[in-house]
DNA sequence: TCTGGGGTCCTCTAGCTC
DNA sequence: TCTGGAGCTAGAGGACCC
């Protein structure tokens, strides 16, 4: 282990959360919940104001939505989040050209490689100068953590949550280290952490004293090593550049369990196709087919079969996932059914053949593929996403707060305004289209794309406005503080009509509808508190009213019952309640 | 209460060969 | 010829991470 912190871990603060509220003036300081919207989505990320109403990554959604009713419940957009990990991980490059990204959100950065640091006052620098161009760059914060080794870095960073900066001095680390729990220890999750607890071990001094040979007896070579070795701080792996992906997969949940034998045949074979696009994407092969089949009782089984050679071939892969599929017996029903690759390699001699096939697009089947009869159709009107960006001709850049019934409501803000209005059009409105997102900052190494100059919303939303419902009514006093629903008891309707989204986030069918407005009552009302009819426009997400894989679900269908009307409606984070522009 | 998606790594077991 | 052990690989499942 190196003699200065010169190991960098840096965590971007609920970052997709974070990203949301930053383009989205009217959700900053309030809850916010991003992940999947159907009934069985979980929670991706909550904004700190989430968290402190106890809403936490990988809860159940539904569990989200009892603890912060009043949140607003977005889909994740991957493709968003993406391009602001590139430009973090563009300014951690600037470093050192030894980053190793964990994920969107977090990455390593070895200071001494890059000779940006040397000792523990060069690293600091570094970390407070990063953290500021991460502000400038994203407007987003981030946390750094610094320490002379990776697993220190990170648990340093951990502390520094949020917005802060953690340094470890060398010969500091056991003193600091004891004390803690062992599950503060990477590797250390909830089931080693109760095998541990139980054999009379919670921190990490307890561990360091249990001796190598007894971590070994408890938990197997490998851990018990890696394990006693975290206790005393030690921890020599480097920081890599470079990581070649070991498999490939997809896999999709569905909001009903599929009891049909030939529907679940032909999902494995769209996942199949949907994996293969993958593969040929990543310009892969491999030689292990992998079936992953998740059944009512949440028990998961897996099949795999390694073929002779490597392969990228369709045709092979369905058939090699048809018939690990015969091997299992899907009675009661299967709740996710996954597709894999592993073993796998850059293209063989063999593969030469696949290569000259069509190139499959990732999201689509393979022609001649029968349609699973699960896909709905296009309904004949235009669909529009909560949270999507959208452009109007008069009013510029908004987002989707929500759609249904023949309406789609939009917020009428940027990045560098304050919140905006939001007002209701017809879908087909020809006024209206989709937009790219803008960027977070006007930082002059990132210009906007144009589309709406900074802060123009705030004062060309007139009230004038001829082919929309003027939303704007008197502000009047609020009900009270953020938690509640503005008054009357601000409910949403037609949750399930602004269907069509979730697929970027990779959750194929828990098609979720975000900030959701679209009832007959919603036009003509901003869903302010005060406002005599605020109908809750704003801030829901659909309460979980995700559209099904299953057609009985009523896929697509806008639901003017108000029995089908969801238990919550938003308030705080929507919107209800935040400043009028 | 009711548990996503996409990964990695490890352990255990069984079958095969020498 | 039979048997047992070592070493290897494949397959299955579990734990963990973000």
């Amino acid at each position: 282990m190196r003699n200065a912190p010169t190991i960098l871990h840096l965590d971007m603060d609920a970052f997709f959360a974070s990203v949301e509220q930053a383009s989205k003036p009217s959700l900053r300081g309030k809850a916010v919940v991003v992940g999947g919207l159907g009934p069985r989505g979980v929670v991706a990320t909550a904004s700190y104001e989430a968290r402190v109403l106890g809403v936490h990554s990988a809860m159940p959604m539904a569990q989200a939505r009892r603890l912060a009713p009043n949140a607003a419940y977005l889909v994740p957009r991957f493709m968003l989040y993406r391009t602001i990990s590139e430009q973090v991980m563009a300014l951690l490059r600037e470093l050192s050209p030894l980053v190793e990204p964990l994920s969107l959100d977090e990455a390593f950065v070895d200071l001494e490689a890059g000779g940006t640091a040397w000792d523990e006052e060069s690293a600091r620098r570094a970390g407070v100068k990063l953290r500021a161009d991460i502000r400038a760059v994203t407007g987003l914060t981030g946390s750094v953590g610094l320490a002379a080794s990776k697993m220190l870095a990170k648990i340093a960073s951990e502390q520094a949550k949020p917005d802060g900066l953690t340094l470890i001095e060398p010969g500091t680390e056991r003193a600091m280290l004891g004390p803690m729990t062992v599950r503060t220890l990477p590797g250390v999750g909830p089931a080693t952490g109760d095998h541990l607890r139980r054999a009379g071990i919670s921190t990490v001094e307890e561990l360091a004293e249990a001796g190598e040979d007894e971590l070994v007896r408890l938990l197997g070579k490998a851990h018990g090593h890696a394990l006693y070795a975290m206790a005393l701080a030690r921890d020599e792996r480097p920081v890599v550049a470079e990581r070649e992906a070991k498999s490939v997969s997809v896999e999709d949940t569905y909001d009903v369990d599929i009891h049909d034998r030939l529907r679940v045949g032909l999902e494995v074979q769209r996942l199949a196709d949907r994996c293969v696009g993958r593969l040929r994407g990543a310009g892969l092969s491999g030689r292990t087919i992998v079936l992953k089949v998740r059944r009512y009782d949440f028990s998961t089984l897996t099949r795999s079969e390694t073929l002779r050679g490597p392969t990228d071939d369709p045709v092979v892969i369905r058939e090699a996932a048809a018939r690990l599929l015969e091997s299992v017996d899907t009675t009661g029903g299967v709740r996710l059914l996954g597709v894999g690759v592993s073993g796998l390699a850059d293209y063989t001699q063999e593969d030469l053949f696949a290569q000259a096939m069509p190139v499959l697009p990732a999201e689509e089947p393979e022609k001649g593929v029968p349609e699973p009869v699960v896909e709905r159709p296009e309904p004949a009107e235009r669909q529009w996403r909560a949270g999507q960006d959208v452009r109007h001709t008069e009013y510029g850049h908004g987002w989707v707060q929500g759609s249904g019934l023949g309406r789609v409501t939009v917020r009428f803000e940027t990045p560098q305004s304050p919140p905006g209005r939001v007002r209701t059009f017809l879908v087909d409105d020809p006024a209206l289209e989709s937009a790219d997102p803008l960027p977070l900052t006007a930082d002059p190494r990132h210009p906007p794309a144009g589309l709406a100059p900074p802060g123009s919303d705030r004062h060309e939303a007139p009230h004038q406005a001829p082919a929309a419902s003027d939303d704007a009514r008197p502000a009047g006093p609020r009900p009270g503080p953020d938690a509640g629903p503005p008054a009357g008891g601000g409910r949403e309707a037609g949750a399930d009509g602004a269907s069509g989204i979730g697929r970027e986030a990779g959750v194929g069918r828990s098609v979720g509808v975000g900030c959701e407005a679209g009832a007959d009552r919603s036009v003509g009302v901003e869903g302010e508190a005060g406002a005599d009819r605020s109908v809750g426009v704003e801030g829901e997400a659909g309460g979980g009213r995700s559209v099904g894989a299953e057609p009985a679900e009523g896929a697509g269908q806008a639901s003017s019952d108000p029995a089908s009307l969801p238990k919550s409606w938003s308030g705080a984070a929507g919107g209800g309640v935040t400043s009028r522009p």
